[in-house]
Parts: C-alpha cells; structure tokens; sequence
DNA sequence: CGGCAGTACTG
DNA sequence: CAGTAC
DNA sequence: GCCG
C-alpha cells in the first residue's frame, strides 16, 4: 500500500475541512493573499503582477460590504480570483492547515509553487477561455498584451490569445513536453459544435501543420456555438447564487468541474515522491448528477456540477501526473482516424485517448452513455455519439484508483452500462425491437405495482420513523440495522451490513449504516481512504431537494429510442416527479435493489459463456448418478444468470471453469472481495466459512465474462452461491469500487492483517502478539521470543520480506531443475514432480511444492523416504535449502515430509522461497496429484462430492462405502478403492470431467 | 438449524 | 487440544 | 456467508 504517499493536497484537504464555513474560509484566503502580496512587494521579487495592479481595498471590501459598481465581473471570475489568489498563497496556507488538521499528512515543499502549469493552461484552452466571459486566463493574458478589461472580446482577438497562448506553452513548459504535445493535441479537437465530424477533422489536420491556426479555427467555431457565458450579476446576487448553490449541495467556490479543472491544473503539482503513473492519460471527469436532479425543484443543478467526492478524485488523478481535461472542452481527437491506423501506445503517448470517468455516487445509478455524452462539449445538449470518436475510453473510477494503486498504468476495463455501444449495439433488427418494447411494457406494470409497494413501504417508513425518532436517536447509530431489517414486514428489505460484519466488541464509525463514506474511491491508498472516510462522514446528510427543471431534453426520449431503451427509468423519473428527491433518497438508502425501480443497476458483471449442454461426456460407470436432484429452473431468457442456478453444486463439475485470468472486467470487484474475505478473522468456525464463502463468490465474479449483461441484485442472487448479502455488497462495489467497510478499518485489523502474513502466524496468534503490544512485524522482529513465537515463525520472521514475494516461474523452475539433478544424484530412479501452482501453469507461485515418488515393483520396494532426508541434506550442502520449518518424525509412507525455506545458491539477491518436499509411495500417486495440484476450492469441491457420494478422498486415495455418522463423522475408513492408477481413474470413479491441471484453478 | 474437506505438525 | 498449514 |  502506498502510505508513503501523499495523495492529497492538503489543501484541498484543508478546503475540505468540516470546520471552515465557506465565507469565512474566503476571507482567510484574502488575508493570506494581502499578506502574501505585502510581503512580495518588499521583496519585489516575481510576485503576481496581478496581484499588484489590483488594489487592495477594492479587493478586501468585496467579502465584507457592498463593493463599489465600477468594477463589473460576473461572481465566477470573482470566485476564481479569489481562488487564483488563494492560490497563490499556498505555501502559507498548506502549512498552517496541515497544522491545523492533518498531522499525518506530508507537508509538501512549502515554497509556492512555481505554477508551471499556467502558460500550458492557458495556452491549452482556447475554448474555455472564449467560452466564459471573464476568466482568469483572459485576464492573465491582457496583461502582457494590455487590453482594457472587457467582457466582449471579438473573436478575432480571442484567437490572438490564443494563440499566442500556445506559443507561449511551446516554449514555457518545461516540465514535460509530454503534456505539452497532448495539449495540442487537444487544442486540435476543440469544440466542433454545429459540424462537428468536419470541423473536428479540419482543425485536427490543420492543426498537425500549424497548432495556432487551429486553435484559430477552433476558437472561431466555438464562438458560433452557444457559449456558457452567464448573465451578470451584482455581487450581493452573485453571493446570494453561490450560497444558495452551496446550500443546494455545491460546495466551495468551485460551482463546476471544469473550475475545480482549472484550478487544479495551474496550482496542483504533480505529487512529488509519486510515480507518475497516469503521466500522458488525458482524463476527462464529468459529473451526471445535473441529469438526476429532481424537477419538482426550483433549481437546476448545472452540468457538470462540483462534487465534494469529484474532488478527490480529480486531485487523486492530477497528483499521478494525469491531464485533466473540463469537460465543457472536451472533443475526442480526429475522429477520422480510426484506431487501427494508430497503434494504442503510439496513441496514448501522443494523447490520442482519452478517458472519460462518470462520477457516480455510492448507491447511485451509474449514468448512462447518453448521460455522460450529455455532459461533454460546450453546449448544454452535450455532444452527439459521433463526436466521441474512436480513441475515447470510457472507465469508472476504479481504473484511475488501480493505476494509483498499482503504480502503473493498468489495462481499462470497458464501461458497460448498456454495453458499449460502439461495439455491441448494432442496429436492432424487428424481431429486437419487439422484444424491447415487449419487455418496456412489461417493466410499466411491473414498476407500478412496485410503485405502489413503495408507496406503502414510504408511509410506513415515515410513520415508524416519526414514532420512534427519540429512540431511535439516543441510541447508538451503530445499533445493528439488520434487526430493524429483520423486523420490516417484508422480507426483501435487508440491510446490507449487518453487525456481524464487525469484530465483537467493536464499533462501527457513527454513520457507517446509513450512509456512503467514500463515494467513489478505489480502496488501496489508506491515506486516501481514511481521508475519503471522513470526507464522506462530514458530508451533510441535507441534500436540499437540489435540482430542476426537466430532464435534459436531448437525453432521455431520443436517445433512448433511437439505442436502447432503458426500461425502469421512465418509471424511476415519474416517482421523482411525484415524491421528490428526499423521498427518493429515502427509498433509495432504505431498498434493496430488487425493485423494478432500478432495474438498470449497471453493474459491470458479466455473464460467462457457459455452455450447458455440455454433459459429462465420461462414462457413468458407478452407482451413483451425476445428475444433480434439485429442480431445474427453467431458464428464464430475461435472467442471464438464472441458468446457473442449476449448474451443479459440485465446482469440480463445472467443464470450463477456468478459463479465468486475473484480467477480466470483474477483476477489481472479486479482489475488493476477497480484501474482505481476508477480514474474517478466521478464529471462530463461523468466520471461517464466511470468508470461505467470500472468497468463493469473489472467484465466481472473477470468471463471469464474455456476454456484457447488467445484472441486477436479483439476477445476482438467483447465482448459486451468491446470497442476499453479498448481492448487495457487490454492487456496492461496482459502483464505488469499494466497499464502506473496507474504508474504515480499525487499527486491530491492520495489525492483525500484518502479523498473519508471516508463516505461522495465524489470526490466533497475531490477535495474542497485539495484545502483548506489537503493532507491527518490525516489531515482531525485534524482540520475537517476547511473543511466544515458534522456532518456525522466528525463521519465516526472519525472511518475512522475502515470504512476500511471490516466485516468479523461471525461478521456480529453475530450482525445481536443480534439485532435481541432486536427486538424480542420489537415486536417479526416483522422480521429483513440481506441483501446485506450477502445475497449474500459474506464471508465479507462493511456494514450491515437490512431490517425491519412486515407482514400486513387486520386487522392488524401496522407499523413497530416506530419499527425501538425503536430498533435503543435500540440498543444505549446496545452499539450496537455508532452514527447516518442520518435518515427519517419521520417513515412511506418505508423511514424509520436508516444510522448509530455499533459494538458489551462489546468487547475489535470490529471495528465500519456502518449499515443501513431500514422498509419496507409489500407489497413492493418483490421488496425491490431484490432492497437491489443488486448487483449494477444487480440491474440496471434488471431495465433498466424493463425500455425499459414500466416497472419501484425502491425498492418499479414493476409499468407497465409508459409513458415517449423521453427523457426517465417519464410523468407517471405507476400503481402498481398486484399480485406480491414475489421476483420470478417480475422476472418472467421481465423475467429475476430466481436466488438465492448468484448467483446475476455480 | 446444521453442514460446509481432510489431514499433519507443533507446542 | 488449539493453532497453523497444506 | 450460503444452502437445503
């Protein structure tokens, strides 16, 4: 985890501060910049000749009486100025806030930034600049080329600035050509707004000889459009607006993204210490909610509206060397090229892709296509599908937070809602079309009576909620939701955590339950996502009914008509109508998302492309029959996923379900599950088999691929495996990319997750080792026999860095060649196989697992178990093996048994690699292959079915008519069953198709 | 509500 | 037997 | 935590 790190700015950390009122937070930002500007002025160094021209008072008096009417800006150039100005402050402010709040944030180099950004800013947005009237980047630039302040410069003129703007950043940018190239690149896509294919294009080739002229053109075309330019306003109105802004959930002096853009992009620096690792991804965040805003309300929330959440996120992606683009300027590069002429690197680095990232709050649908396209371009009608062109990806957050978390660019997995529609939605045929409507219809009458459940379920809601409100308050806000769920009448209404999901005696956070504590945040960082916790917690519950006017008009009826129809939405804009947004954010937090209503949850899983004709093709040669008793559902066409209810409950069963690569689209959401897997402490018996069954369903997810579906909680739900709670889980991972409880981890956990990564130390003992005081394996290391430690642990102790690692496969097969020659050496009739992972053909393993075997004739019936002493002795002589774990006291029959640490000898830096040598005697091959080969889950999955089958597996074979208790204890050890020589003969006995190793890992 | 794989080594 | 590992 |  990258805790070295410092993900945030501190000062928008200090911005985010509960405490600072927003008025009074401007009023110390003046302070500071008079302050900062006095203290230039003495020194006369390169201050902000802006700052200096401007008086002083005028510029103090705006916050606290009526300024004087000469001096005209609309409140957002205000605002900017302010901020700009905050700015340019920074280093004061950083370190007072930093002192002030975040003690455990890395203060920064305090000297102020020497704004690299700000000629490349400028020079990289000629659309913006024309686009408001009065922005700080005009301004800046009328003060190297004096023109008088005006609102209304002609277009001509803009161009000028603009384009000696991008000269300028030719030159002046001396931080990364990189960016520089990309931004004019992107000067080259701007905003085509009537022609857009051509104008695109034709600024695009100009722009490849001439980056000024284009950006003429371009600066030209967007003047035609309509621009963003807002009405003016006296100051106390400007006020007036932004309060009421902030009081309708827009906080903060940043009203859009694109000027929380702008300010981040001239003020934010990379992050120092980061690895830079979006360094060239041009980043796009757009911001649906202005679509979901309810119309009952006065107010509309603007496109593109600033989130708290946004951000972090936004700050997160400029900090790892990102370019951010407003999306107000955002026109895909020429679309004319299509990818195939440009290979993707080649793209990348020239900053032909573009990412465009939906902010999507937690519980919240993702938007759609439409939606996201909505806010894109300068006109409030968003561009047209066209315009995205070919080089824009579309991804959630959670690529962003894997990059960060990985370090490095990480491949993108599609954004799915609806598929993309460039790939996957070809023109429907009549018979689809039918289908659709059909199915609208369907979605109507069912939506209705859902409509009236909720009704129902509101009412009720509000009137328990006003009979027990006293109650309910003075107790604690943790006090388990689950058994006010459990009370609901209907059993549907489940709480999503319930207290279980907390070690016993602790607490959740106040405000765990009911409510997003980190919005849109990839896990990983833990800075981060302490932060984003709190950030979430502070967040105020208010939502004043912010929103209004009708849904865009450009995005609902056309869209959805002319691509896909997006049923349960209709429905879900008709209950906003008539119930409002509060009530919609009740229903939303208090239901599960079963219902019509929200029909399209978007969740990026995807069905697999499970064939299931295909039948066990081995003979069925046994008693037992394979088919699997419990009714068969019927598919139902509408449920990809009802189909796999009836896969069979045994996994080993499952022909082709392996396939599974750690890249698949659900990759992010099966590792966020098995993180919580890992939380389950695994003392009690109860948690073990919850974390067994995460870590099952997380592989599940891993593996559903190939057929784009949405799924919704249902659809998840009717998966054999998956329940009620982890449904819901689920999809609050996909949308946030992780999961609340993930966010706010107490302290015991980190330690304990620490302390069990060392060999032989499980929960128990790392729960024992806290207690005694240790907070973490250094401090294990230090003084190991305080603990009570095991010779075994103190060893692994001893190399815990090297343990970590995982083995890449040429070192395993390098020391697997090895020792085998030295066996060879010693009796070259016994064989030595590699197993586990490596035989499952996994590209790194965790260990090194050898099998020892020596063929038995009836004449000949040597063991191979002194075999193994030797070899391990053999092994220490020639510096492979480094130490002993454990071993058999006995060197007979199977047990023989070596656990013991290796590395490869007379090699600078080789990391020690625990390994495990085991003897088997030859008649027990079969099923010691298949035991030591694993999987895990495969491995228990073929045993239970040996189990309910009267069978019994264990690594030493296959026994038959075992008789056991009703507890399952088993009363006989059964008899060997004969004739089995292979691995194939046990499968075939348990009918389990046959596979390959390498097809084992479920 | 009971079951969820089965075994071996360590202390 | 409990704890850990395979 | 899921299933029967």
């Amino acid at each position: 985890m990258a805790s070295d790190e410092v993900l945030f700015d501190p000062e928008i950390t200090a911005l985010l501060a509960p405490t600072s009122s927003w008025l009074d937070r401007l009023k110390a930002i003046e302070e500071n910049r008079v302050k900062l500007i006095q203290d230039a002025a003495e020194s006369d160094n390169e201050s902000d000749p802006d700052a200096i021209t401007i008086p002083l008072g005028a510029k103090l008096t705006w916050f606290n009486k009526s300024p004087s009417r000469g001096e005209k800006e609309d409140a957002n150039s205000r605002m900017e100025d302010a901020q700009a100005d905050d700015d340019s402050a920074e280093g004061d402010l950083v370190e007072s806030d930093d002192e002030l709040m975040h003690d455990s944030i890395v203060v920064e180099d305090p000297s102020p930034a020497p704004r690299p950004a700000r000629a490349l800013r400028t020079g990289s947005t000629p659309a913006r600049a024309a686009a408001t009237t009065t922005r700080r980047t005009v301004r800046q630039l009328e003060m190297e080329q004096p023109t008088p302040t005006t609102s209304s410069s002609t277009p001509a003129k803009r161009s000028e600035i603009v384009e000696l703007s991008s000269e300028k950043s030719e030159v002046g940018d001396s931080e990364n050509d990189n960016r520089a190239t990309s931004t004019r690149k992107r000067i080259v896509s701007q905003g085509p707004t009537k022609t857009p294919t051509k104008a695109a294009a034709a600024a695009s080739t100009s722009a490849r000889s001439s980056p000024s002229r284009a950006s003429k053109v371009a600066a030209a075309t967007r003047v035609k459009g309509k621009g963003r330019a807002k009405a003016r306003l006296s100051l106390e109105q400007a006020v007036d607006q932004v309060i009421k802004l902030r009081k309708s959930k827009l906080t903060d002096p940043f009203p859009t993204v694109a000027d929380l853009v702008t300010h981040l992009v001239q003020f934010t620096s990379a992050q120092p210490n980061a690895k830079r690792c979006l360094q060239g991804c041009r980043i796009v965040f757009v911001n649906t909610e202005h679509w979901s805003s309810a119309p009952s309300t006065s107010a509309k929330l603007p496109r593109n509206s600033m989130d708290e959440g946004l951000r972090l996120c936004l700050t997160v992606a400029i900090r790892h060397g990102a370019t951010l683009i407003p999306p107000e300027e955002f026109v895909a590069p020429d679309p004319s090229v299509s990818p195939d002429q440009l290979d993707p690197d080649q793209a990348e680095a020239e900053g032909w892709t573009t990412h465009i990232v939906p902010y999507v709050l937690s519980r919240q649908r993702l938007p759609t296509y439409d939606q996201i396209l909505a806010c894109l371009g300068p006109n409030e009608g968003g561009i047209s599908r066209e315009e995205l062109g070919p080089f824009v990806k579309v991804v959630k957050y959670d690529w962003v937070a894997s990059c960060v978390d990985k370090r490095a660019k990480v491949p993108e997995t599609m954004y799915l809602l609806g598929g993309d529609f460039r790939e996957h939605a070809p023109p429907l045929t009549e018979q689809q079309k039918r289908d659709v409507k059909e199915r609208a219809q369907r979605m109507k009458e069912q939506a209705k009576q859902v409509e009236q459940d909720e009704r129902a379920r509101v009412a009720k809601k509000k009137l328990r909620a006003r009979a027990g409100k006293d109650a309910l308050e003075s107790e604690d806000s943790g006090s388990d939701r689950g058994s006010n769920a459990g009370g609901e009448d209907e059993a549907e209404v489940v709480s999503p955590l319930g207290s279980q999901d907390w070690p016993e005696g602790e607490k959740p956070p106040p405000g765990y339950f009911d409510h997003q504590t980190a919005s849109n945040f990839g896990a990983s960082d833990s800075s981060e996502a302490a932060a984003a916790g709190k950030h979430g917690a502070t967040r105020p519950g208010e939502q004043v009914g912010g929103g209004g006017g009708s849904a865009d008009p450009a995005d609902e009826p056309a869209s959805g008509a002319r691509y896909k129809s997006i049923p349960g939405l209709e429905q879900e804009v008709q209950f906003l109508n008539t119930y409002g947004q509060q009530m919609m954010d009740d229903v939303l937090e208090e239901t599960p998302r079963t219902a019509a209503l929200f029909e399209l949850d978007g969740m990026c899983i995807l069905d697999d492309d499970y064939d299931d004709d295909r039948a066990t093709d081995e003979g069925t040669d046994e008693s037992f029959d394979d088919e699997e008793p419990a009714k068969k559902k019927a598919k139902v066409w509408e449920n990809p996923l009802a189909g796999k209810k009836k896969r069979s409950v045994w996994a080993c069963d499952d022909p082709e379900g392996s396939v599974a690569r750690r890249n698949g689209p659900n990759e992010n959401i099966a590792v966020i599950l098995e993180m919580m897997a890992d939380l389950a402490s695994s003392t009690t018996e109860k948690q073990q088999f919850r974390q067994r069954s995460y870590k099952k369903i997380a592989g599940m997810v891993r593996k559903m691929r190939e057929i784009p579906k949405e799924v919704r909680h249902k659809d998840l739900c009717a998966v054999n495996g998956i329940g009620d709670k982890t449904a819901s889980k689920i999809i609050e991972i996909a949308r946030t990319g992780t999961h609340r409880r993930l966010q706010c981890l107490t302290e015991t956990e980190l330690i304990a997750r620490e302390l069990s990564g060392v060999y032989g130390i499980g929960k128990a003992i790392a729960e024992k080792a806290a207690k005694a005081g240790a907070k973490s394996v250094a401090d294990l290391k230090r003084d190991p026999h305080k603990y009570g430690l095991s010779a075994a642990t103190i060893k692994g102790l001893e190399h815990y860095d090297d343990l970590c690692e995982r083995i890449p496969r040429a070192e395993v097969t390098e020391l697997y060649e090895s020792i085998k020659r030295l066996s060879e050496k010693i009796d070259p009739k016994v064989q030595i196989e590699c197993m586990g992972s490596y035989r499952r053909g996994a590209k790194d393993s965790g260990d090194i697992d050898l099998l020892v075997t020596r063929e038995r004739t009836s004449s000949n019936s040597k063991t191979h178990a002194s075999h193994i002493a030797k070899l391990w002795r053999a092994m220490e002589r020639a510096g492979i093996a480094v130490a002993t774990l454990s071993e058999s006291d006995q060197w007979h029959g199977l047990d023989a048994k070596v656990n013991g640490l290796c590395r490869l000898p007379d090699r600078a830096g080789a990391k020690v690699r625990r390994i495990d040598i085991l003897g088997v005697p030859w008649e027990e091959m079969p099923a010691a292959l298949i035991y030591f080969t694993g999987d895990d889950h495969f491995n228990r999955s073929i045993r239970l079915k040996a189990r309910k089958h009267r069978y019994r597996l264990n690594q030493r074979g296959l026994y038959e008519n075992v008789s056991r208790d009703r507890k399952g204890e088993k009363l006989t050890e059964g008899t060997l069953v004969p004739g089995i020589r292979t691995e194939r003969d046990i499968f075939k006995k348990l009918c389990v198709p046959w596979r390959e190793p390498t097809l084992r890992n479920l």
